[in-house]
DNA sequence: TTTGCTGCAAATCCTTTGCAGAGGT
DNA sequence: ACCTCTGCAAAGGATTTGCAGCAAA
């Protein structure tokens, strides 16, 4: 993927203004519906390339966890997510645990340790409200 | 997905077997060629089916984390996983950092906490062998 | 006998790609 | 002017699903 000099195109630029407004970390499909409120011929083509590219030069996130579809982040600094188990909501979580977890490892493989990826589970505090309503029925 | 009582069918009871043979954590398609030894007929929808069911009901599981495709995993206790950088390669970790993570984001966050979703990202022996032989090209 | 499961094939969903023309630098 | 980027549309790969017949219980 060696890539020359990048080039600031308005739809690179607007792609990335927009992911950055949000703190909800949208699919690409729902990127391509916010920036095409500002141009409304970008294709999702395009939105897939510059999301690629602004992850690869480390200006965004593509968080690939637990989901069937990427999303993406807006912000590249040390942070991990909590993702809704009921409606899939994934939200921010400024605990670091960065380098201690991979430490913790290192004795306990033979690989050499670069990183990890983190997700937690849980219910967020609108499902849990509507559970307390409605719970939802489980089987058994 | 309120299921009924399960029939141990012929097919399901082989891909279970298959399945707790190996620790490579395969993806379906590489069950499907497994289980195709000794089920020429199967489907892979069939595949798809029963390695949903079996993860739902706790036998094996199912690993979404960092790769485009899913894996499954025949063991179903706690431990996680390293993934290989370079060849992709899925191998057990048996460090048990389970309720003691949760735990420690419980104050950080406003969701209930169920668990997580680990996975570790290294160089696995082989590939680093390989490294010292003919290291890959990096940009630059 | 009941009804969950199977094989088959088509459908679906997300993502990537080829191409000719547009537009940054 | 050079060469990366774009829009369009078609291709691609993994997974899911409808259906009629099959087979556990």
């Amino acid at each position: 993927m060696n890539r020359a000099i990048l080039r600031i195109t308005r739809q690179r630029r607007v792609i990335l203004e927009e992911l950055r407004k949000v703190d909800t970390h949208p699919s690409a499909d729902e990127i391509y519906e916010m920036v095409r409120k500002r141009l409304p011929r970008i294709s999702l083509g395009t939105i897939y390339r510059n999301l690629e590219i602004l992850s690869e030069t480390g200006e965004i996130q593509k968080l690939e966890t637990g989901s069937h579809l990427k999303r993406f982040d807006g912000r590249a600094d040390d942070h991990c997510h909590i993702r809704c188990r009921r409606c899939d909501r994934l939200v921010d979580i400024f605990v670091h645990l960065g380098a201690e977890l991979d430490d913790r490892i290192r004795g306990a493989t033979d690989f050499a340790v670069l990183g990890h990826k983190l997700e937690f589970v849980g219910i967020c505090p609108n499902c849990q409200d509507q559970a307390a309503e409605a719970p939802i029925a489980t089987a058994g």
